[in-house]
RNA sequence: GCCGAAGUGGUGGAAUUGGUAGACGCGCUGGAUUCAAAAUCCAGUGGGGGCAACCCCGUGCGAGUUCGAUUCUCGCCUUCGGCACCA
């Protein structure tokens, strides 16, 4: 008998797919189609297991999909431009495409080697031009619908990566990358105008609940931050200019006894003038100034303000407030001005009492106490007005509606909104993206690449800095050109796109990944579009799922794309950890993929991968874990060795009768038992650890059943052989979409033709579910007592009857008063006695 | 502080709609096979008590709802993740 050799196997099949292109699918609108979509990798050099662990999972649903019948777009590509490239080209003296492009290389030999059912002629490279041109395509239409601008605003700024990061690049005031301190900067860049798409950004995050993990979508809305309230001009007394305030209690607005200006407000400086104040003003300015951005707006940071020298006055009440400047009112959020509300706003609270500032309840508290002496902190809850004039007694949403509609038919404000969410930095003082598709005129100004000049091909004979200094600024060849309006000599922006935009829209690339005239054709988009099953790692909860969200809404309103969402399904998977931590190579506890598989096979490593931890969850690797599943594989194909002659055997007659021997009954329950637990399992649950355990209960069972009833010496029934074939069948067919080389193997040595994909999925009959017996859980008091052996049909006063009757039982109700009896079909008998 | 997820044997994890807690695997113990080992197979394996049949306890802690709670409610504790002087 053969060993199990997955080496051979694993070659042998993997050759056998990528020589009939197995997995190259085409558009078909007769058939179903399914999108699965895993984040595709930065060609970093290696695979980690992680991204087997992202691959695995993808490509057991993808085979399962595929089984099932349906056309499915499971695609592959390298996310290729970025730092991590330019970095390794300073370091090793070489060139960030070379490095990329030998990456590609490696890391394609070792995916292969996994067997992932990919379509790699749909295999895309965002660093190649004919990809990224229409980065700078798009970089132009959105343009044309007002979505882009340029502007010289305070930046993040990361020294080490020389250049600007994104709001959502900056992770606690360190830059995502490379863990530096990011610092602020003034700098002039290009924006994306994500903002205007910041409510539907949110409304969509209520057609993915369900779709979605909550944990993201939670974070996304928080991301957005939008905040409902009003907008407040206050007049600044003997002037005719007036402040505007953003609130999102105009409720409290009796209780406004001060306002605070941000420090760098423009008035903040301008009322000063002239007054007592100026001096302070002007130094506090530059305190604040001086201070670490984080620590200012980190909230145990102290609240520092000083007197404009100037007053407002309060437009419900009339009454005449100080103008104050502080460094915990932030000019990048509302209008960078607020109204000070102490008895309802802890911060105001704080500040009150710091400096001395009066503080008035205007909403009354539970115990209507309106004294505020008494106060210890801001009564923060909503309420009824009080001390507000005619508003008195309205509450909550009532009262914020009364006071809106009151300020806007005084035209003194009205109800508006504010989002957290920032317009999204696109510019990247590097050299490795997609050049920027701009050129500065002296006479024409800022004039936009016309498209048949695209695309602005990023240069590939240049040398980094040895700081990592793009090239681009000083390439004479590069920088100066015509001015496509005048022909004047012209300059070229030099930086270059966020690599995130990459990744905004290569899964529509992917849906027609060789179309010329176009990002992506039309109708394959509609056909393939949406992702119905995305996975990914959690690190992209934000990032890289809303900058897509938004690309695709943006596509949207250009008629490109239909969907509603970009991906309709999302699974973050949990990280593979060793040893309790994070596989990293400082740690040392970085297990090879490569060696494994030399060692096991590739079906091992990803029946290990799947079956030790839901998809979900984090993954603790477990070399003995590894062995295991080895183990399993290796008893599989011994199973199958030793059962190979019976193969040939043809079912004779019907062996659905009742005159099945009962251990023929009971294999023809499991074989429907197993498919109807892995199909649900995948399906329903995504739990494929579960699925693999049903697999194995059949596997157990199924060596049972063949040393038992098929090993005799006295021959076996013809009916037993015909029936076991099946059931290895199935076994075999249930097994392929996560060990995909042995069960093809098998199915090919068992006589059949075409391959397991082919094969299609089992079907379960819910007839050969049912068993004659069964057993019936008796509780007394809701203790398990007894369990009964009882005719699959027993009716409920029987089945009472029956659980009275026991002796086991009986010794526990005996001397007691059985108050109730509770029967639940199928399952158990609960007696309560007193 | 706010929002979210989680907490089950020695261990990874099961328990799908409130109905037998610990499926499946790992590890461990004992046995078979072997000159021996590897491999393989068989049996056992939550804790405590008992010769045994069985009994008691047990899903982070404390209450509650229920005939019955790992599952639902309330209050805590711990861990992880996100947001946070956001007006």
């Amino acid at each position: 008998m053969p060993d199990y050799d997955p080496k051979t196997i694993e070659e042998k099949w993997q050759k056998r797919w990528e020589d009939e292109k197995s997995f190259k699918v085409e558009a078909d609108p007769s058939k179903p189609k399914y999108y699965l979509l895993e984040m595709f990798p930065y060609p970093s050099g290696r695979i980690h297991m992680g991204h087997v662990r992202n691959y695995t999972i993808g490509d057991a649903l993808a085979r399962f999909k595929m089984m099932k019948g349906l056309n499915v777009l499971h695609p592959i590509g390298w996310d290729s431009f970025g730092m991590p490239a330019e970095n390794a080209a300073i370091q090793n003296k070489s060139h960030p495409d070379t490095w990329t492009h030998d990456n590609i290389r490696a890391m394609t030999a070792q995916i292969k080697r996994l067997g992932l059912s990919y379509d790699w002629t749909r295999e895309i490279t965002t660093c190649e031009p004919e990809n990224y041109q229409w980065n700078q395509w798009c970089f132009l239409k959105f343009m044309e619908r007002g979505l882009v601008y340029r502007k010289n605003s305070e930046v993040n700024w990361c020294e080490s990566c020389n250049t600007v990061l994104a709001n959502e690049q900056v992770v606690d005031g360190l830059c995502w990358r490379c863990d530096n301190e990011v610092v602020p900067k003034q700098q002039e860049g290009w924006f994306f105008k994500i903002t205007d798409y910041a409510d539907r950004l949110l409304e969509g995050c209520k057609d993915l609940a369900g779709g979605w993990p909550e944990q993201v979508l939670t974070m996304q809305k928080n991301w957005i931050g939008k905040s409902t309230g009003a907008e407040v001009d206050f007049q600044i007394k003997d002037s005719k200019e007036s402040i505007k305030v953003f609130t999102t209690r105009p409720d409290t607005l009796y209780g406004a006894t001060f306002m605070v200006l941000a420090p760098e407000h423009p008035l903040t400086v301008s009322l000063s003038r002239g007054t007592a104040q100026e001096k302070t003003i002007d130094a506090f300015i530059k305190e604040v100034k001086s201070q670490d951005k984080i620590a200012r707006t980190s909230e145990g940071g102290e609240k520092l303000g000083v007197f404009t020298g100037v007053h407002a006055v309060n437009p419900l009440n009339g009454e005449t407030i100080p103008i104050w400047t502080a460094n915990f009112v932030l000019m990048d959020y509302g209008t960078g001005a607020i109204m000070s509300v102490p008895a309802h706003d802890q911060r105001d609270f704080e500040f009150a009492k710091k400096y001395d500032l009066p503080i008035r309840v205007v909403i009354l508290p539970p115990d209507g106490n309106t004294n505020a002496d008494d106060l210890k902190e801001a009564m923060t809850e909503l309420g009824p007005m009080t001390q507000s004039g005619v508003f008195d007694g309205l509450a909550d949403d009532e009262a914020k509606l009364k006071v809106c509609a009151h300020l806007q038919s005084k035209k003194i404000g009205k109800a508006t909104v504010q989002f957290r969410l920032r317009d999204w930095g696109v510019s990247r003082q590097r050299y490795w993206g997609t050049p920027v598709p701009i050129i500065f005129c002296e006479k024409c100004g800022t004039v936009p690449v016309p498209y048949k000049d695209l695309p602005v091909i990023l240069p590939l004979d240049a040398q980094l800095g040895d700081k990592g200094q793009s090239p681009l600024k000083t390439l004479d060849s590069f920088i100066n050109v015509p001015c496509p309006k005048c022909k004047a000599p012209a300059k070229r922006e030099t930086d270059t796109l966020d690599t995130f935009i990459c990744s905004s829209w290569y899964f529509d690339r992917f849906t027609s990944p060789h179309e010329k005239k176009a990002p992506f054709s039309k109708d394959s988009n509609r056909y393939w579009m949406a992702v119905d099953q995305y996975i990914g790692g959690i690190e992209h909860a934000i990032l890289h799922l809303l900058y897509s969200r938004f690309f695709h809404q943006v596509f949207r309103d250009m008629g490109l794309v239909a969907s509603k969402e970009p991906f309709v399904h999302l699974l973050t998977q949990g990280m593979v950890i060793k040893d309790g931590a994070k596989m990293s190579k400082s740690k040392g506890n970085v297990v090879d993929p490569d060696h494994i598989i030399d060692r096991y096979g590739t079906d091992t490593a990803r029946l290990f991968i799947l079956f030790a931890a839901p998809p979900t969850k984090q993954l603790e690797w477990s070399d003995q874990g590894v062995e295991g599943s080895f183990r399993f594989l290796k008893r599989v194909w011994r199973l199958f060795e030793g059962s190979k002659n019976i193969f040939d055997s043809k079912p004779v007659g019907d062996d659905t009768g009742a005159e099945l021997q009962i251990k023929l009954k009971e294999l023809r329950r499991m074989i429907h038992v197993t498919i109807k637990r892995v199909t649900e399992d995948i399906e329903k649950r995504m739990q494929f650890n579960t699925a693999i355990a049903a697999i194995m209960e059949f596997v157990n069972h199924l060596q049972k059943f063949f040393e038992g009833e098929m090993n005799h010496t006295h021959d076996p029934s013809t009916k037993g052989q015909a029936l076991f074939k099946e059931a290895m069948e199935t076994l075999i067919l249930l097994l392929a979409p996560f060990a995909p080389h042995i069960t093809e193997e098998m199915w090919e040595q068992m006589g059949n033709k075409g391959t397991t994909l082919k094969a299609g999925w089992p079907e379960y009959n819910e007839e050969y579910l049912r068993t004659d017996e069964i057993e019936i859980v008796i509780q007394v008091n809701g203790k398990v007592r007894q369990k009964l052996s009882v005719a699959e049909g027993i009716d409920e006063e029987s089945l009472k009857a029956k659980s009275l009757e026991d002796p086991r039982i009986q010794e526990w109700t005996d001397g007691k008063e059985v108050k109730k009896v509770i029967v639940v079909p199928k399952k158990l008998v609960n007696i309560v006695v007193k």
